[in-house]
DNA sequence: CCTGCGGTCTGTAGCGACTACAGGGTCAAG
DNA sequence: CTTGACCCTGTAGTCGCTACAGACCGCAGG
């Protein structure tokens, strides 16, 4: 319970329980350089700060927001290096925006190819199943269902 | 360049062509068991038939709609294994639907909030980020971007 | 003092769905 | 008979973790 919550000495656990994050990926950050290595006590234990608090937090935020372990590197880079950051990283979370525009079009493509298969299955008696037809035919369209047309 | 292309003896590279496969997957779906073992050669080539291409086909139209191999391989079992399968395969789609939809929601949280960080760090000479400090900030809101409270 | 239990440490293996290579064998053309 | 393009196998790498195994540490109770 002492959660020593007076300055320094965050253990890893207290670390990870206090950001949301999963314990060993506290570890996997700073082997993959997200997450400076923290000061050890006389026997090893990593000790951390809430310097590590705030960047474990920056880190975990970015990943909500579906930057990868790359980007995010590339953020804290401008963060740590640049005066005024801001275009750079304008331009990463653009470049992220348009990933994940991308993204979002390829999956409503699918929910609408699915949506499609799965009414036309219906009950599910029918002997010749839509959806088992559809995957044997050949190309699915990408006007496959023609509500919109474009 | 002589593709051998009546009746019998695809090879590998054939099939990847024909189907628009990658070489190396071909392999792949065979380890993993979503393509049968062809037969060979006396030198030990593989040999694909028509039902190869087509079973192929399916298992690649099945990822463009996103489902996993695991999911390919159940509708490949109610293929091969059942008189009427469109119920069960319809409850695979109608799962896998839902599965998509919730991407689609994630990514779209996403889109929203990196759109408004984009816009507010507008031509990107602002001193204090919005983006980064968005990110330092605590927990990114579920109704960050305000624009439609609902 | 010993014992036990919980924490921490390290390194490594596993996931899914490929992709790419190394190091060989085979085949047909020139 | 050599060249080059194909094929074979097995294995390692990718990404972002997650979960172990096996060892060590720290503290409480008896």
């Amino acid at each position: 319970m002492s959660a020593s919550k007076s300055s320094k000495g965050l253990q890893r656990a207290e670390l990870a329980r206090r950001t949301g994050a999963n314990l060993e990926t506290v570890r996997y950050y700073e082997k993959v350089g997200l997450l400076p290595p923290p000061p050890r006590t006389a026997s090893g234990y990593r000790s951390y700060d809430g310097a590590h608090e705030r960047r474990l937090g920056f880190v975990l935020r970015a990943r909500e927001l579906g930057f990868s372990l790359e980007e995010i590197r590339a953020l804290l880079r401008l963060v740590d290096e640049r005066e005024q950051p801001c275009a750079e990283a304008r331009g990463l979370a653009a470049t992220h925006l348009a990933d994940v525009r991308a993204k979002i079009t390829d999956l409503k493509r699918m929910e609408r190819v699915l949506k499609d298969v799965v009414a036309q299955c219906g009950d599910g008696m029918r002997p010749d199943c839509p959806l088992i037809e559809t995957l044997f035919r050949e190309k699915i369209d990408k006007e496959f269902g023609a509500s919109k047309p474009q």
